[in-house]
DNA sequence: TCTGGGGTCCTAGGACCC
DNA sequence: TCTGGGGTCCTAGGACCC
């Protein structure tokens, strides 16, 4: 029997969150910025309406969302973390077999029982998550993952669904993909858009129907697996569980520009401790570090950018061992007189702490270090990131985010729990 | 003044080996 | 005139996603 794949996401979902503590902001126009108050990253409907498109940066937009009364977020990771999970863990609790694809989407395989009954199985999700975290989603079913991302851009669009598309044995199916435009497909940018246009591929049909051997020569087996998918044979799989990531990377642009090494130095000291953190949540350890310095890509004539990798003798998930990679790395980049405005840490070459080979010669400082690591872990996570830092000077962080518009974190620091009055 | 951050996969090309 | 022919492994860069 054919799978049968629905893709649940959840709607405007960084907007949803912050309505949730928020009740008033329901039917009033809301948006999230991404770090650093940057750009527009979720919107609601409302501001959608508005004419407000994805990515745009806030200060372009910032007189018309005064005058349109758009409340601003800045984003609160925590928040949404932490309700992400919530949504997922429902998911899983439907015995499907869930994918998490992202923050805010997950496929979920539907068991073969639930196959015949997929319409009210979707309703019954719909609703759990509805009713146990207050988070609203729209589900798209197919028989392959890139028609039900397209059967999820209906259920989002066209109310008259109430959230809820189904693609399997639809007559509609083509008069759809009609309507979709090919840069809408999920795995088709902006890139492979110009490409098929100027080959006479506009819609989702057109791709559907397009020469296999023009695709793959042309958008290579990626584009190819579209296609595929597009005419029902499943090729893009999912890891349920990702063994651990391929590569982490910590990078933020600073608050304000940088020349100093000083603070430079604090914020690689900051990033490279965020990492060795991530690792360590994994159960992880990384062969090599990369640090990349940055004045940025919008900047002046004198543009500076640099980056240097190290690679460790044996994997570590050391938070000391990686700061000191990393200072070294910005010792021999850092050139004085520009004005820095980004700086990044990246992990690569990650093994499981299990697979990693037995050594022969080493004299480790591994025991003693393991549960040094736990406790810095431990105490950073009860009473907040950071409470326990390496080598950081007190006083001024110039490099640090500004978020002028963050709401509280209310679900995961008793600092901040909603007060009900 | 002000344009995010964190990932994955694929391919081409160089280095190296026999 | 006319450079061997495969392999493998690694890295950088491109493209895409949310």
């Amino acid at each position: 029997m054919k799978k049968v794949f629905a893709l649940v996401d959840c709607n405007n979902f960084y907007v949803s969150c912050e309505r949730l503590f928020r009740p008033e902001l329901n039917g009033k126009p809301v948006v999230v910025l991404s770090n650093n108050d940057g750009c527009i990253v979720a919107r609601s409907n409302e501001a959608k309406a508005l004419g407000i498109p994805m990515g745009a940066p806030f200060f372009k937009f910032r007189g018309l969302l005064a005058r349109h009364n758009v409340h601003v977020f800045s984003s609160n990771y925590a928040l949404y973390g932490d309700l992400s999970s919530r949504v997922m863990k429902v998911l899983q609790q439907m015995e499907a077999d869930v994918a998490v694809y992202s923050i805010d989407e997950a496929f979920v395989s539907l068991p073969v029982t639930q196959i015949w009954n997929r319409g009210k199985y979707a309703a019954e999700l719909r609703e759990k998550v509805r009713k146990h975290v207050g988070i609203p989603v729209s589900i798209g079913i197919a028989t392959t993952r890139t028609l039900a991302k397209i059967a999820n851009r209906v259920a989002k669009k066209e109310a008259r669904y109430q959230g809820i598309f189904d693609l399997v044995d639809n007559r509609q199916t083509e008069e759809i993909l009609a309507r979709t435009a090919v840069n809408d497909v999920w795995g088709i940018g902006s890139r492979s858009t110009e490409k098929l246009q100027r080959h006479g591929i506009h819609t989702a049909l057109d791709l559907k129907r397009a020469d296999e051997t023009w695709v793959r020569k042309h958008l290579t087996v990626v584009g190819a697996r579209t296609v595929m998918e597009l005419n029902e044979t499943p090729c893009i799989s999912l890891e349920k569980a990702p063994p651990c990531s391929k590569s982490i990377i910590t990078s933020r642009t600073f608050g304000q520009p940088i020349t100093d090494i000083g603070n430079l130095r604090e914020a690689v000291i900051s990033y490279a401790s965020i990492a060795a953190e991530k690792l360590r949540k994994q159960g992880a350890e990384a062969n090599t570090l990369n640090l990349f310095i940055t004045t940025g890509l919008f900047d002046e004539q004198s543009s500076y950018s640099n980056n240097q990798t190290v690679t460790f003798p044996r994997p570590t998930s050391s938070t000391s061992v990686l700061v000191t990679a990393a200072l070294q790395c910005l010792k021999s980049i850092y050139r004085p007189d520009y004005r820095y405005r980004k700086a990044g840490v990246m992990l690569a070459g990650i093994v499981s702490q299990g697979y990693r080979q037995q050594e022969l010669f080493s004299r480790t400082t591994v025991k003693e270090e393991k549960p040094l690591m736990a406790a810095l872990d431990r105490i950073n996570n009860k009473w907040g990131r950071h409470i326990i830092q390496y080598g950081m000077t007190a006083g001024d962080r110039p490099w640090s985010m500004q978020q002028s518009r963050k709401s509280p974190a209310y679900t995961t620091n008793w600092q901040e729990l909603p007060v009900v009055k």
